[in-house]
RNA sequence: GGAGGGGUUCCCGAGCGGUCAAAGGGGACAGACUGUAAAUUUGUUGGCUCUGCCUUCGAAGGUUCGAAUCCUUCCCCCUCCA
């Protein structure tokens, strides 16, 4: 049995922020099971490993006897997404978020417990509000309160749309602790402010206020921006063994330690003792090999690692092709197709002007001889390997 | 309702009658190098029947030999005042 002072360090490891540290210790003298909450949104299934991080700590909670939440904000997907980006989001049908919900159960519970998971969706009960209730709710907070939220600050600093609805997105996060009467609501630190609402909003209908506990955000694969599908530089948890592994070796060896620090379930200890290592000289792609082992061993299992680094090697380090080529047949009316015809037929290319600048930039090869000539000429019943940069290969027929 | 500012190629952002497929940066891609799809470095970055042609600068008209650049109308965004 841990001493509640360990379960205490247990559970702050890795957090940002917990507000407030000594209300969680007090909820937790209760002795009775915490209701833990978390949202997610329904219009993205599909986990990257920067969602994991929270997820890695839901699992830590119900290790510990807690009921973890997975809230699923099909409602508040529907107000729309207060980040600006996407100015309107078509609204998702009820069969498609069970869907979506579906499919973040497959992923989830790789890492969560099912039997110790309470999935719920909050058009449970904000469906059923009325307009009344809706504005009622409205009138618990201020613009000025609003405009607090550091998001809503700079957009309006800089002249950047702010819709109106976009208030209505943390009040009603924030109602939904009300409504699930949340003990702990953990979220990125992004979420801050809206998990503080949350708070504000549970004493305003009297009962005891959730602890708020902020998660790092996980930098993407370009180490500056957060990891997210929009922008295209996260590693996602369904994803390929191959694909993971090559994006865990396209990471910088840099931001390889967030990684570690943040994904691996090694002590601190043993990432220590690997930094160590790197510095007294030890190969850090070598270090990469153990992240990406470990990662894909998760997600998928152990033999999938193994031959996920075997074809790395073979295929990056000693040139060789890949084993699963994608056959491709093009066709032809004429005796033949330029070279440029054809790699965009066989969708190596975009476009014929990039399959141009791909052969001038010397990155075309058929059957590992480079193109030259940017006009040759494919004959008919050829069947060749063709090759576009390091990562596109295709067995092309022309018929 | 009034006054003003703005909408440019994947993104940010110059251009303000011809030399503009449009500076610069970011991103992405390719080459070189390498202990890695790290770092570094060089280059490319609208399309095509490709060394020439075609379509782009919120939308539609107009002026002009010629418009992203000027005019008109419309749509959208922002700021200030009410």
């Amino acid at each position: 049995m841990m001493q509640s002072s360990d379960i205490l360090n247990e559970l702050e490891r890795g957090t940002e922020e917990i507000l407030v540290k000594s209300e969680l210790v007090e909820k937790l003298k209760k002795g009775r099971p915490l209701r833990i909450k978390v949202g997610f949104d329904p219009t993205a299934p599909d986990l990257h490993v920067g969602h994991t991080v929270i997820i890695n700590k839901m699992r830590q909670f119900q290790e510990l006897g807690h009921q973890v939440i997975f809230l699923i904000g099909d409602f508040t997907g529907r107000i729309g997404d207060p980040t600006g980006k996407s100015a309107t989001r078509p609204p998702l049908t009820e069969e498609q978020v069970n869907q979506n919900a579906t499919t973040y159960k497959e992923q989830v519970f790789k890492i969560l417990d099912p039997e110790k998971t309470e999935v719920a969706f909050n058009s449970t009960w904000m469906g059923k509000m009325s307009s009344a209730e809706m504005i009622q709710l409205a009138a618990k907070q201020t613009v000025a309160r609003m405009l607090e939220r550091d998001d809503f600050s700079k957009r309006y600093k800089s002249n950047q749309p702010i819709a109106i609805h976009e208030f209505l997105y943390p009040l009603v996060q924030g109602y939904d602790s009300v409504a699930l009467r949340a003990d702990v609501e953990m979220g990125g630190t992004d979420q801050k402010f809206n998990l503080l609402v949350g708070r504000e909003l549970q004493r305003m209908y009297g009962q005891e206020q959730q602890v708020v506990i902020t998660l790092p955000l996980l930098e993407g694969l370009d180490g500056v921006n957060k990891m997210s599908k929009s922008l295209g530089n996260y590693i996602g948890i369904t994803d390929a063994p191959n694909d993971m592994f090559g994006k865990i070796m396209s990471v910088s060896d840099e931001l390889m330690w967030r990684y570690f620090d943040l994904l691996s379930f090694r002590p601190l200890s043993e990432i220590n003792k690997l930094r160590q290592d790197v510095v007294n000289g030890f190969n850090p792609r070598d270090v990469k090999f153990l992240l990406a082992e470990e990662l894909i061993t998760r997600f998928h299992n152990k033999a999938a690692a193994a031959a996920a680094q075997e074809d790395f090697i073979t295929r990056f380090q000693k040139g060789a092709l890949p084993d699963d080529l994608p056959e491709v047949s093009v066709e032809t009316e004429s005796v033949g197709l330029p070279i440029a015809n054809l790699l965009k037929n066989a969708g190596l290319v975009d476009s014929t002007s990039e399959a141009f600048r791909m052969i001038q930039q010397g990155g075309v090869k058929i059957d590992g001889t480079k193109v030259e000539d940017r006009n040759l000429l494919i004959s008919k019943g050829t069947i060749a390997v063709i090759q576009v940069g390091k990562r596109k290969f295709a067995k092309v027929t022309v018929k």
